[in-house]
DNA sequence: TTAGGGTTAG
């Protein structure tokens, strides 16, 4: 750089020698779009229109690339090229070295389409583009992730006859690792081998990137260790890397070895590598390690930046910690450092998480108040906020002002949308959304299709839910948990229980994991149409057995006297009533009276599955009180989830039922 | 006289 500065300070003697332009005129470069209407500009300052004279500034081409270089070096690319234009058209012949600095440039500026018009007039004109001008073609090209055109430039240069060396293949391994392509990635990779072109830590880290890209973290970490064994230093990037392939395969332990192996190492560890470690912590579920590392770095003399600030606050969204994350979102106020986008998305997310609508809807108009830019992922995450608040009316407010903001929707902003008109009892409304969604040119998925059908079970709607189900079979969407259970459900809804029990038992067939949702849905079908107990509580003991935090709260009937029914659906909480019964029946060492003394309540508290507790307080009461003989039941006055049974009533059904 | 490759995060 000191040198070409060197250049151009001596292209500016050269044009100062004719005058030197008025402070004017050299202190207003936007006025002048290149040097050359610099230099004229300057001589008709001094009111010399002798062209003649100024021509004489740059006189031949070894001076005009100089001139070229030392602006494209030193300035922007754009004066450079325009430098170029205007030396053309004043009849200058480009030469070998002309258009080499000048695609350089183009390639650096991004500009590629007027580099690659440069290369070909170059090829045409018989000149030899130099390795290092393919490189920056490759390289410009890997930059926009255009990893076709760039891996074709390789191959021009072997026919060219061009000799690629190390700095192109890692351009060209860096284009793929862009372009999402591991697999050439790796393949360019081995072709260095083969062709005795020496791989050096770069080499190594853009194809540990590509790896980590596509998801290969175990192809990440075998090329790590392969350095080690053909004597390429590690450094702080490589690490990086490839914790970061170890946190997106889900391997936090991994990242974490490898984060305490840089300290036995001496390899300096920065920001990037706590992040990273960070968000393997955080996709590791290990949100309290997370803050560990988080509040470990200041002592060791890691500033905390907004980036660092937000993988932290990410991580105490995805452990459920709203609370910390707020904190958190204010500690940054506190100590200065600057909110972004990425601080309120991300904050917004764990106030949803939270179920914290109001929470997420202030910050989303505190964005607006302090100019920080709303996206398309700040609308998703408030329109879900909303949703899940049971606003549905404010996400729609939210979904329709995207249109006049400018931002684009995309297919989550439609599934959140469609969730959020679920929860409204908009089924058609629903409907329209899912079906605009192609309209607009998206693609709708698992989750679109989700969303829908579950709209449509709240909608009393099971053959259109049952239509949905089967296009997505018909599209090739996969199903999933969510998929089954909504379906399953809405069969419930219009009585179908034979075609929903189908569908539970299909999961199973399928591999699809069975949750709450599933066993809740398939009882709920089978009871609110046959009322086939017996089936019911087959079901119900499947789902204990499979669903081992279910089976647990069963243990605490014994030790506690109580009895769980949160996330129960109706029938399903009478399947448990009747298992109470049936437990405490069987109690074993207790004399015949004593069975059922130490049971103290039913909880009924509202679970996820049951939109208003009332609604399962009265379904088990109802229960009980048909028994013969009956069981009454209370709750107590400061705690409505609660439902203690009747001592007296319990114990004489216990003992009429020997 | 010119010219090249490397970090995450919702």
């Amino acid at each position: 750089a000191p040198r070409t500065r060197a250049y151009v300070s001596s292209i500016w003697k050269q044009i100062s020698r004719l005058g030197r332009p008025s402070a004017t005129v050299s202190t207003s470069p936007t006025k002048h779009k290149t040097e050359w209407d610099r230099v004229n500009t300057a001589a008709q300052h001094r009111k010399d229109t002798n062209s003649a004279r100024v021509i004489q500034v740059l006189p031949t081409a070894y001076q005009n690339n100089r001139s070229i270089a030392a602006i494209s070096g030193v300035k922007d690319h754009s004066m450079a090229h325009s430098t170029y234009k205007e030396l053309i058209k004043r009849g200058t012949k480009p030469d070998t070295v002309t258009y080499n600095t000048v695609i350089v440039g183009y390639a650096k500026a991004g500009e590629l389409g007027d580099a690659m018009d440069l290369y070909k007039e170059m090829t045409s004109a018989g000149c030899h583009p130099h390795v290092n001008t393919y490189t920056s073609l490759i390289s410009a090209f890997g930059r926009t992730g255009q990893w076709e055109p760039a891996i074709s430039l390789l191959r021009d240069m072997e026919i060219a006859g061009v000799e690629r060396n190390t700095f192109t293949y890692n351009a060209t391994i860096s284009a793929c690792e862009k372009g999402n392509q591991w697999q050439k990635a790796l393949e360019l990779f081995n072709e260095m081998e083969a062709r005795c072109i020496k791989r050096d830590t770069i080499s190594y880290y853009a194809t540990i990137s590509a790896c980590e890209n596509g998801n290969q973290w175990q192809k990440a970490l075998d090329l790590f260790y392969e350095m080690e064994t053909k004597g390429i230093t590690h450094d702080t990037i490589t690490y990086n890397a490839t914790i970061i392939a170890c946190e997106k395969g889900n391997q936090w332990q991994k990242a974490l070895y490898l984060f305490y192996e840089m300290e036995t190492r001496g390899i300096k560890r920065n920001s990037t590598t706590y992040s990273a470690t960070i968000t393997a912590c955080e996709k590791g579920n290990q949100w309290e390690k997370a803050l560990d590392l988080f509040y470990e770095m200041e002592p060791k003399g890691i500033k905390h930046d907004t980036s660092t600030f937000n993988t932290i606050i990410s991580a105490c969204e995805k452990g459920d910690q709203w609370q910390k994350a707020l904190n958190l979102f204010n500690e940054m106020e506190i100590k200065g450092i600057k909110h972004d986008t990425i601080t309120y998305n991300a904050t917004i997310t764990a106030c949803e998480k939270g179920y914290q609508w109001q929470k997420a809807l202030d910050l989303f108009y505190e964005m607006e108040n302090r100019g920080i830019k709303h996206d398309t992922i700040t609308y998703n995450v408030t329109i879900s906020a909303c949703e899940k608040g049971y606003e549905w009316q404010k996400a729609l407010d939210l979904f329709y002002k995207m249109d006049t903001k400018g931002i684009k929707r995309n297919t989550i902003t439609y599934s959140a949308a469609i969730s959020a008109c679920e929860k409204g009892d908009q089924w058609q409304k629903a409907l329209d959304l899912f079906y605009e969604i192609e309209t607009k040119g998206m693609k709708r998925n698992t989750n679109t299709y989700n969303a829908a059908i579950s709209a449509c079970d709240k909608g009393h709607q099971w053959q259109k839910a049952l239509n949905l189900f089967q296009e997505m079979e018909t599209k090739g969407i996969k199903q999933d948990t969510t998929t089954y259970s909504a379906t399953i459900s809405a069969c419930g809804q219009g009585n179908q229980y034979k075609k929903a029990l189908d569908l539970f038992m299909e999961m199973s067939e399928k591999n699809i994991p069975l949750a709450t949702g599933s066993y809740n849905a398939v009882i709920q079908a089978l009871g609110s149409d046959c009322k086939n107990n017996d089936l019911i509580d087959v079901l119900y003991e499947d789902m204990l057995r499979s669903l081992p935090e279910f089976g647990q709260r069963w243990l605490r009937v014994n030790k506690q006297g109580e009895l769980d029914l949160h996330d129960h659906s109706q029938y399903m909480a009478q399947a448990a009533t009747r298992r109470l019964l049936r437990v405490l029946q069987t109690q074993e060492g207790c004399d015949s009276h004593e069975k059922g003394s130490n049971f103290k309540c039913i909880i009924v508290g509202q679970g996820n599955n049951s939109a208003d507790g009332l609604q399962l307080l009265k379904a088990v009461q109802a229960q009980l009180e048909s028994l013969s003989p009956p069981i009454a039941s209370h709750t107590q006055s400061r705690n409505k989830g609660r439902l203690a049974l009747s001592k007296r009533d319990l114990s004489e059904w216990l003992k009429h039922s020997e």
